[in-house]
DNA sequence: GTCTATAAGGTGATAGAC
DNA sequence: GTCTATCACCTTATAGAC
């Protein structure tokens, strides 16, 4: 009678997850506002109001997305081992965010939009959960520098730059592709050899 | 009678460049679709019809706002000069688009918003200008390498890794503010010192 | 559970007075 | 050149039949 939180049958299930996988497209490409329940109904293969039947509403199904999407979007952060060798450590952590911006492009749009725009729905997330994350992290780094292990650097930035670097084959796929011209998605191998270079030139003491 | 292209009285022209910096603060906040004329009227201090005196459309004053930016989104680029000393050549580009990043955050904004959804408006622009620019700006790194006065690298990913880490501090300013929490613009010195030790590093052979 | 019909409000753009 | 008034359309959301 209501789902939207819990689906109790297989059918309600499987139509929650219709609605999500097509806002999902729709959401990342045109961004909250710039998507409809129309376009999102279509992609689903559903009507409007039965779309509302399963979501209460539009920025009902865009926190639903949202809300799936910083589960895991924080998970190759998580799996930084402290006790692990720190260069190959974070290296193992750009390409796994590398290959999350391949594997899932339009989760990082939809990160991007929402960020890009001054992130109006997730900012308590990222205060609290994103941010807690990286200060743990960054005192892991620290303490790899005071040992040696790992040139000097600013860790905060380190992170940054590691987000931009991968990212940016998700969220300015149009123009990677653009600039690249006829390769499919063949630059990805140049560009995990190209990081994996840059970042061990820039880690190893 | 007919502004909108050659502005000619200057109450015109105040008004022109009225709208398209009130225009600039809601589409790079919003995007195309999430932004309204009553937002920009409002930003701009005139009503909504008067502001269709100026502009005939909405595209139209986003289109007067693309091409202003294209025009010096890539000056940055043009400036890398083949007879300059290589790694500091392109050490001076990553400041330079840092700067920018600072200095025009909501133009970098707008940028970013027009790419993340598929470049809709600007592809002709990346296919033709940005990547003849981009074309000829790899030959030249590739001249450098094969001087030995760089190290080998592939120019594509070099130039695309130099735009995400700098433009991150533009595009993705509300979750750099919150994880570095209270320091203001401060950051930036940060910044530019990690990213001439990241590249430093990298490019020297 | 799913549909048709429609309410209610917003949005781009125009007409016409001043 | 600028305003008020307004049109036509789109969009979210609800009501009620089946």
């Amino acid at each position: 009678m209501m789902p939207g939180k819990q689906p109790r049958t297989r059918i309600q299930k499987k139509n929650t997850e219709t609605i999500l996988e097509a806002a999902l497209e729709v959401f990342s490409q045109h961004g909250f506002r710039g998507s409809t329940l129309d376009q999102i109904a279509k992609a689903a293969g559903l009507s409007k109001p039965n779309l509302l039947y399963y979501f209460p509403s539009k920025v009902a199904i865009h926190r639903a997305l949202i809300d799936e999407l910083m589960q895991n979007w924080l998970d190759p952060l998580r799996k930084i081992e402290a006790d692990g060798e720190p260069v190959e450590e974070l290296l193992a952590y750009v390409l796994r965010k590398l290959e999350m911006a391949r594997e899932f492009p339009r989760e990082s749009r939809l990160f991007a939009n929402e960020i890009v725009q001054g992130a109006p729905n997730i900012m308590d997330k990222i205060e609290g959960e994103l941010k807690s994350l990286v200060d743990e992290k960054a005192r892991v780094i620290e303490g790899w520098i005071a040992s040696g292990a790992l040139a000097p650097v600013n860790p905060y930035h380190l992170i940054f730059s590691i987000w931009s670097t991968t990212q940016h084959y998700a969220d300015f796929d149009a123009q990677v592709r653009a600039i690249l011209q006829p390769e499919g998605d063949a630059h990805f191998e140049d560009a995990a050899a190209y990081l994996d270079t840059l970042f061990r030139r820039m880690l190893t003491p």
